[in-house]
DNA sequence: GTGGTCTAGACCACC
DNA sequence: GTGGTCTAGACCACG
């Protein structure tokens, strides 16, 4: 269900929170849909309900989600995009991180912009457009 | 000298590596420049030696510096590009958080592509070519 | 456990290295084997933790060893040897300098093959092949 | 003159003794040869005289050559071998240290047999045998 | 003066 | 519990 490296060194919620907002992009979880719970989530994927939970509540922090006491965990269908300098700034900063570290490996800029490209065809085919 | 900021969450020799390949590539540091001595740096930033020194460790494993025994630590003049399989992942995956977040922000594929072009610039503004 | 000598001129951490990747081969240690925590090691040792985690860290570095998060350090169960012009170099220097100093203690060639064929025996006696 | 690297991680003064005594294996060096003076090496290789100083001390405290004062150091004319049990366990460590990271590399016990070889041929060029 | 190593002891995030 | 980071302060080899 999620793509999960354990050996990674992004701890392992904070890859769930990622793979679900991914998911959402690309049309695998509808806004509305339901989330596995955290018991089921933690035994298909084998990984500590806490961990499950951490990232649930992360989701939730974010708006990507919003929990019914008792029923689950679910897509937000309102989701509005906030512009916080704060984030934006972090996502800068992982992009200019990104093309640093590409350089180095030998890709020009051109590389760079098609890869970038590559990346936003693979999101963008679930969805007509954001 | 070095842009640093002790209370993100990303660890302060990380912060330093990043900047000195960054400046590199912006052409604050020349190939076979000398970087300040481990004290010095630890001094001027307020940092323990031994976390400039970890950082310092970092770039010469990396290649980015080289390190002449008693004389101190100095920018790579041979730097050859290596195409890691491992590490173009992590890159692939840095490019791919950024572009989520950045759908969550509200942004479409041609801001992205902006703000990914507008980096590149301010990166290749130091330097004729790369 | 290990066989440190703290008198030594090699470092601490790179004894610890060394003894494990010997470990491996000689199937001591097993792929998928869980280490000693960082803690543990150092108490039983008498030495730094922070001695030993750099050694753990050199060893992840190496791909020999993968950490998961808040459970430990373990033998990689998939190594795939990596050949590295600069690596190579080093242990063609190794090979060298150990020739060059058994000729002066007054060994011959043919002693020197035999040397080296019990060493490869000693370490190639806990494992059907290589 | 001399293979010296002033990047490696082998202290210079060891590079040049290792120089050396290789070179004396290969023939390049005549037992009553002279050796450059201690300012001129420094100045043709543009090292620090403490650090070919220091080798030079080195060397004949190994008794590889004798120095004449005033008149220059030499490479010794009646150098007896001497099994040192200490230096064999070292020449040991080197070699299994060699071996173990051969192995990692993707060496079998053949490749190494045979690598060891080609360095014995390498060296044994310049002379008959010994 | 340079980097390299080690100890001691602390705090943190993650699972 | 685990590893990861940081500070403080010391000692050493090298050039």
């Amino acid at each position: 269900m999620f793509n999960i490296d354990i050996s990674s060194s992004t701890p392992i919620y904070e890859q769930i929170v990622d793979n679900v907002k991914e998911g959402i992009l690309k049309g695998l979880f509808e806004p509305g849909e339901k989330l596995p719970s955290v018991r089921e989530l933690a035994k298909t994927m084998r990984l500590n309900p806490n961990t499950v939970q951490k990232a649930y509540q992360e989701l939730e922090r974010q708006k990507v989600t919003i929990t019914l006491r008792g029923k689950g965990t679910y897509i937000s269908t309102d989701y509005k995009p906030r512009k916080d300098e704060d984030k934006l700034m972090e996502v800068k900063e992982m992009f200019k991180k990104g093309i640093v570290e590409a350089h180095y490996m030998g890709f020009n800029e051109e590389d760079i912009i098609n890869m970038i490209k590559e990346l936003l065809e693979e999101l963008e085919g679930g969805k007509a457009n954001d």
